[in-house]
DNA sequence: CTTGACTCTCCCCTAACGGGAGGTTGTGTA
DNA sequence: TACACAACCTCCCGTTAGGGGAGAGTCAAG
């Protein structure tokens, strides 16, 4: 029978940690002196004890362990524990390496003497939303104001209550300077209907969408743009839809460089 | 000018986490009414609340991220604060993958239906001691109890309290059935004083440790050994020195179920 | 018998919020 | 205009796996 601090250097476990885990009744002491309080532990519990270590080094929560322990967990349960495990510790290391890569390019750019710009893309969801929307080929980007007109005066003769999520979907694969495939659309309430020119649907969400935030006149878009673009390149992600911009703050000026626009790129992380 | 509710919409960053970014002053609202004390954000800190949290998914604390953004940050610190982080997440990634490993062998082992033995393994740093110690060629390893019989002998002329830490060194690289190269150690005080026979020195420690907890007699002591050999092997580890063995209860009988002894091998890890 | 080492319980702390209580303010509708 | 309800406020507690320390009791040696 040794006490707390003797077991504690026995077991290179610090005496809160024991004193933790008896709480936590994952080790209860071999004896409890009723007068004193005193914990006294036998040696035969240090393999218990090196099995609670030996589950913790592989990532399992101290309740996980005192299931895995004091149930008479049969096989297949455990097995299926370790599977979990196992998946977890796999997206850890998919997520960890994706932050590397992006630290690596930020310290590459950096040292290039180039702009912080590419540390403000983000990866997040973006939900799904009911929009009213036209879609057409347009002479040049500027034009899609034209088709926000046309939505805001459709909605208004619905007595609708107005929106506040602009956005717009660009559906060309590359880079045009005329002739675009752009759409225009804003959000809409569910008893909204369209008509043959306004089209009325659920607009899809995206599980990973690569996202930059820019705030400024949209005439100096470009940048942000390519930095968006090489930073997806370089984080080892692949586009897989059309890209959209949403309009945070804008107008129909066209030099305002108060605007902040949101740009969403869809995409998905190219295999290992 | 937005209510913290529509911004939390626009941004995807719920309620509470903008007041807790409040509150650290990482962003401040662009203006707080003083009466009803509601909070007001302009569309301009998106682009801010956007770069929040893209160092935050790279790992950095709302505190580090608030110096990055605060103070007029160098380039060159900077630079810094971005390498620190590479080095942890690499070190993150090697640990996580050592885990993965780990989890790996359990669940084979599960499916060959063996034993969950090798789940005990643990790594751990073991302490630098300082020991009183016989080094010898002995014709087996039961042949090493005398030796400790010979150093109770001496510890007990030099009227030092005895010691609780017990243990044998087995310098031979392979498993030899006889002329062991073994060596008896106990630990001491520092005053105690060495012989000719008896050695005194700083038995060194080791970072990494690959022990196994065994609870039974000496004579079933193999199976453990294999176990732990198997474990370092699959995992991906060396072996880098003689192998201990803690005697944490035994004594001279030979075949008693009660004994405890923990087996430490140090052990490196295999280079990628 | 004293002193110092050891042990006990209890309480507060961590990081980044989430949940909920209890009270105030804003907004849409009858 | 009155009322309901949504949104907002602050404050407090909870999460993990213990660490740090206070204040009090216990143990072993000199």
């Amino acid at each position: 029978m040794f006490k707390i601090g003797t077991f504690s250097k026995l077991s290179q476990v610090s005496v809160k940690a024991l004193r933790h885990y008896d709480r936590l009744g994952l080790l209860k002491p071999a004896r409890v002196d009723t007068d004193t309080g005193y914990r006294f532990y036998a040696a035969h519990q240090l393999p218990r004890l090196n099995r609670i270590l030996a589950l913790k080094n592989l990532g399992f929560s101290l309740e996980h362990i005192g299931q895995m322990l004091d149930e008479e967990m049969s096989h297949d349960t455990l097995r299926g524990m370790l599977r979990v495990k196992q998946a977890e510790l796999e997206q850890t290391v998919r997520d960890e390496q994706a932050r590397l890569t992006q630290v690596a390019t930020y310290i590459h750019h950096l040292e290039q003497g180039k702009t912080m710009a590419p540390i403000d893309v983000v990866i997040k969801a973006v939900e799904p939303v009911r929009v009213a929307s036209i879609r057409e080929t347009l002479p040049d980007y500027p034009a899609v104001g034209a088709l926000f007109g046309e939505l805001e005066g459709a909605i208004a003769q619905q007595h609708q209550p107005q929106s506040t999520t602009y956005l717009s979907i660009w559906h060309d694969e590359d880079y045009k300077e005329r002739d675009v495939d752009g759409e225009a659309a804003i959000g809409v309430a569910a008893s909204f209907e369209g008509n043959d020119r306004v089209k009325v649907y659920d607009l899809p969400g995206w599980k990973t969408c690569a996202c930059l935030v820019y705030s400024g006149a949209y005439n100096a878009m470009m940048a942000p743009y390519q930095n968006l673009m090489g930073w997806i390149e370089a984080n080892g992600y692949r586009i897989v839809g059309p890209n959209r911009e949403v309009y945070v703050v804008g107008g129909p000026e066209q030099d305002n460089d108060s605007y902040v626009t949101e740009i969403q790129v869809p995409v998905e992380a190219i295999a290992h």
